[in-house]
DNA sequence: ACCTTTTCCTCAATCGTTGTCAGGGAGGGA
DNA sequence: TCCCTCCCTGACAACGATTGAGGAAAAGGT
């Protein structure tokens, strides 16, 4: 029967009042009686009205979504980061809506189009690794819609972004080998088209500077770090004259990748040859040694990128916010893989 | 200076048209000559152009996003049903709107009417763990909104979804153990309210049953299978009489947390105790020995889930639709934590 | 009794698009 | 010449909510 739904008008004829009422009402409008509100209320009830979200969005200019861009939903990163910014979000009455740019600039472009089609209060969004034009987050910007971004950054930009901090984390982890004992540290990364590669990169060679131990080009293989690269790299390491005693990935996947190969070859881990990697996969706490790796507080990463859309929400119609930029502190979790020394 | 957003009117008031015609136009209608879309695209461009998807969807009542809800984003099974249901949807030009119940019914029955009031085309679910009022759901149904769900499902409802044969799942891994050997099988299950643990423990005893092994009630533990149970269920059946010589859990991290325990105890894997966990997560490939686990093509299953979706919204209109059930014949991936003979 | 304040509510416009209905002009057939 | 089509476009009213301005009634002060 009741086949259409109930509006905000419904309720004002069945009170004998007009919309308006109805609509601060539910509003909860300081200049509406409690008895209307009650009233209203009560009927809203029996009539099962529900709010028309779009309609108030369209009215409003606020639809209360947040759009949020990542590469792909199905890696524990990027899912735990969603997790955290629909934690905070939905708190805030926000709905979150996804887009998957699967690396590839052209959707990154269409998803903000999208988004921005779609009405969103904000975006979120990581970069995909092959982005060099960013024209479409500058357009973001020009129109006034609060953006964040995390983990993936480029200094480019001039935009609020929450990261962590790679050169320590990459620091730490090798400074953790040299503790350990090693002397002969190769690294696993990425082609250096993304800061946070260098900046691992980076940190990697000043550990080695700070402990007075020479920087070896052939110890440092740049490719895409997954697990058949991390064998292939660990493979090449192995041709070397002067095998390393230690290596630091800036993935687990690599890291991973080396130490099967390492197992296959008999050579003992960390003993002959500690390995460390970086995310803090949940894979690593299974592998055998236990891999040690940087932590990078994804959920929470999520919920900061979060916090600060709301505070450009907070503060936007006032004057231009300026980027606010958050460094998290990684931290290292140490596992068998790399402990020498119990 | 453009500050504002050009809409159609802008568009017409350029080319002294009206904005019927440029809403034709831009929508490829097919009684506006080519002439006018030629030259509405041009301004369109031109204006920077960018439609407003929510005032379409207040007109035409549709608003081409997809619902989702999922009880948390950073778990590797939800992460690539989303990934899957993304990408078809994403063809289909839906956007994806995303809520996370965090197993709280309430949360559940919240998510489902704060996708309502958005207006979504449809909405795909997985129940929470601990949903057992189904009431929030029969609204969607009731008023007519294309609704799926995937993996966990209950037979009280009647509602289009998709899901594994848990039952074969199970009997498939048991018969393997069976063939390997094993005569004393344990089984790692759920509290038996969620019907895919009841299929497996149903496919467990089955195969049990095909091949004249008696059922031991001790041999089945009953717990959360998150990686402490999975220890602890362990050391539970190290203290019986007769030690089970394999094991199926119902989970991966279940089967896990039994193969740290029988490491420990210098059991070994598969030749003493063969081990065999569920949903092939990815950590599964990287334990030492890689364990032997059910898959359940998650992001296929997304896939799926889309299409469902997609074929109720064409048919929604015309009468209601039949619910529509798929069963994905989940696959066997044997690894060496249940491989006796090479 | 009169004026001012408050309090509560109504009016009407508006957000950007789309669906319906009607109409104008060109071209063809008789 | 007239009428009938066929194409294309115009006009207008929704869709459901919000919002600012304005106004009636009640309350308060002198």
């Amino acid at each position: 029967m009741n086949r259409k739904k109930a509006t905000i008008h419904d309720i004002a004829k069945e009170l004998n009042i007009t919309a308006s009422t109805v609509s601060r009402a539910l509003n909860d409008h300081p200049r509406i009686s409690d008895d209307t509100k009650l009233a209203v209320t009560r009927i809203a009830k029996e009539l099962r009205y529900r709010p028309h979200n779009l309609a108030a969005a369209l009215r409003s200019g606020k639809s209360n979504i947040l759009g949020v861009i990542i590469p792909v939903a199905d890696r524990n990163f990027f899912g735990s980061i969603v997790r955290g910014i629909e934690e905070i979000a939905n708190h805030a009455n926000y709905q979150v809506m996804i887009c998957q740019t699967y690396e590839d600039p052209k959707k990154e472009a269409a998803a903000v189009q999208a988004l921005m089609n779609s009405r969103v209060d904000g975006i979120i969004a990581s970069l995909s690794k092959n982005t060099l034009d960013f024209s479409h987050f500058n357009k973001v910007i020009d129109e006034g819609i609060p953006l964040v971004l995390f983990d993936r950054y480029n200094d480019q930009l001039e935009i609020s972004h929450v990261v962590i901090d790679d050169y320590q984390g990459a620091y730490k982890a090798v400074v953790h080998l040299i503790q350990q004992g090693c002397r002969r540290i190769a690294h696993f990364t990425n082609v250096q088209k993304i800061s946070i590669y260098r900046e691992r990169l980076r940190g990697y060679k000043a550990a080695l500077q700070d402990y007075n131990i020479p920087f070896v080009p052939d110890y440092v293989i740049e490719s895409d770090m997954q697990l058949l690269d991390g064998r292939r790299s660990m493979e090449k390491l192995l041709t070397l004259q002067e095998i390393p005693d230690g290596i630091f990935s800036s993935s687990d996947l690599g890291a991973m990748g080396a130490l099967q190969v390492c197992k296959e070859n008999n050579i003992n881990i960390p003993q002959q040859i500690a390995i460390i990697g970086f995310s803090n996969e949940p894979f690593t706490m299974f592998s055998d040694p236990p891999l040690t790796s940087v932590d990078q507080h994804c959920k929470r990463m999520g919920n900061i990128a979060s916090d600060i859309f709301l505070e450009e929400t907070k503060l936007s119609g006032t004057e231009k916010f300026i980027p606010k930029k958050v460094v998290l502190m990684p931290e290292l979790v140490i596992r068998k893989s790399s402990l020498r020394k119990s």
